[in-house]
DNA sequence: CGCGGCTTTGATGTTCATCAAGTAAAGTGG
DNA sequence: CCACTTTACTTGATGAACATCAAAGCCGCG
């Protein structure tokens, strides 16, 4: 992890997702609250039971949000990206993480004092209404992909976790998996083995090429139509 | 429905858990901005797609919060009880309601309208904090039961729900289910006939004793057991 | 009284987890 | 840099857990 100290916040492209009616005068007090740190492929950002004491947000890369459950099993409760405020489930209510985070791609987390916005809060009502909504879109955003999924049968899901991938985050039909199998298999409640299964049974029907990890979406309508109807 | 306009907000029990530090005049002016209806068991108060124009929270009752899946299935999300915020998931991010939420038992509901509700969080920087802790905590729960909810298998799911009923509903041994074999499924994510067969399982091993709707509960230890293992 | 929804039990079938065993890939220390 | 160990990936066979289907009794309600 390598720390970064310069602060120009108030060209960052953040200030207008959830800073933009923080004045400049706030932001630069808010520099002086801040820190930057990046975290390489692999890292722990977060590990569950911590202490809280920054507000934070992924300022680039590619997260995953989870709960130990045994030694070597996880349950993987959503993979966030740049501008998704991961730590905010727990922030405002307790005083110590419940889940761990982790970098799937090397990413950029900046920490603000969390005292610093409490007093931000109190001070600038429209920055709390900001934060209020946000909070809510992405707690709410958890729980209905959640729901969605767990209603969904194990080719559905599959389906469901290639469509997120090249549509939510890569943007593109050939595209690098971020997680191994194992993690794919936490993240939409399966087992490791039909995790696999199934992809190589989408591959033999022509869906997907798979290459390691490496996907290519060769037919994005049927697998659309095993994710609605799954 | 039945409509009450009568105002003692500052006598209220709710004003220690969220208003507390809302001024006399700020609670008075609030009456002028809050209505109070009373539900009976088993109607709706929300309907999943309904605009969104008040603040609500549940001072007496009982409700679930749910979606509609096919016409004659729903998803439970959660069950609700007094001093719960059950309308906080989406008020502070969308126009419409995400979710349907309908009465289990006799239920009160306070309304304050929303611009009220959001000029006082601009005001009142403290109040928006406390909002902010109660937002965070309702939907980290949530979470955090769907996710132990569906690591278990369903005599775990079953124990577990007799605990939630017992302890934290009723706190007693011996209650009245609140919703019908076909909602609990529906709220554990597993079919009415399973619910059914493992309830009477726990019944042939004397963990509980089943009459209609009324349970109760004869071996908790052996509940917790299988509640943990599951 | 009869209809529809809720409850119950049994029989059957499918989906999925588990177990096993082998290959490939990726770290690790000498 | 290579042997070594560990971790990830893959496929097949088996069995368990759970859903589905079917049939019948029960209860409340118009």
């Amino acid at each position: 992890m390598e720390i970064v100290n310069a602060c120009n916040c108030e060209l960052c492209v953040f200030r207008k997702l959830i800073f933009n009616n923080v004045s400049a005068s706030e932001m630069g007090s808010m520099c002086e609250n801040k820190h930057e740190a990046i975290y390489k492929k692999g890292q722990v950002i977060v590990n569950e039971g911590d202490e809280i004491n920054d507000f934070f947000y992924l300022r680039e890369g590619l997260v995953k949000i989870y709960k130990r459950v045994h030694n070597d099993k996880d349950q993987i409760l959503s993979i966030a990206k740049s501008f998704d405020f991961v730590g905010m489930l727990t922030v405002f209510s307790d005083t110590h993480y419940h889940y761990s985070i982790a970098a799937l791609e090397d990413s950029t987390v900046c920490y603000v004092k969390l005292d610093f916005i409490k007093n931000l809060i109190k001070k600038n009502g429209q920055f709390a209404l900001d934060l209020l909504d946000k909070m809510s879109k992405t707690s709410d955003d958890i729980i209905k992909v959640k729901l969605d999924i767990s209603k969904k049968n194990l080719r559905g899901r599959i389906a469901y976790i290639l469509l997120f991938f090249s549509g939510k985050i890569y943007e593109t039909n050939v595209f690098d998996l971020p997680i191994s199998r194992k993690e794919i298999a936490e993240l939409i409640d399966m087992t490791t083995e039909n995790v696999i299964r199934i992809l190589s049974e989408f591959r033999k029907d022509k869906m997907i090429r798979i290459n390691g990890k490496t996907i290519e979406i060769t037919n994005p309508e049927m697998l659309k139509k095993i994710c609605e109807v799954g």
